[in-house]
DNA sequence: AGTAATTTGTTCGTATGTATC
DNA sequence: AGATACATACGAACAAATTAC
């Protein structure tokens, strides 16, 4: 029994893989189903997954194209 | 509650079909779209099972085109 | 060159049933 | 009783690749 949900759990795997440049700025994210094959989860974890991350501005959605890492925010003028 | 889902269930029809020779090798076979007309099936659940057939090498997809039998794989040197 | 049609990829929303914590 | 989670299944919308005209 994890305290923490499984949801939480892999919002952490990826976020690590954002952080640590895997999934550089501008990429695409694995999709939904890739996820849920690749991490053995449902789609509903998959996706509240993406749902943690979007709420901390690491990943943004674009329809009918899917998840992204959002563009270098450079606050350089 | 039947204990085989829908998408197993047209997955073993289509696979008869591809078997018994209905779909040669190099053929295209029915697109998802056809296939939930045909069967009354949602599209995910069409989708599913072609991913079931692809899983045993049954078929194959081609993006913008659909998908196919593929083409005879002689065992001959 | 450009538009439309076809087909799949991707996601979202919703729903039911089951099971566990 | 509620939250978490998986499996199944429907409907819908938008995007990308290919093909046809």
């Amino acid at each position: 029994m994890s305290p923490v949900p499984r949801y939480r759990q892999l919002a952490a795997i990826l976020r690590k893989a954002i952080e640590v440049g895997e999934c550089p700025p501008g990429s695409r994210l694995p999709s939904e189903k890739t996820l849920t094959q690749t991490y053995g989860v449902a789609r509903e974890t998959a996706s509240k997954a993406m749902d943690a991350l979007a709420a901390d501005a690491l990943a943004v959605m674009v329809p009918g194209v899917g998840w992204h890492v959002p563009p270098e925010v450079t606050g350089e003028s």
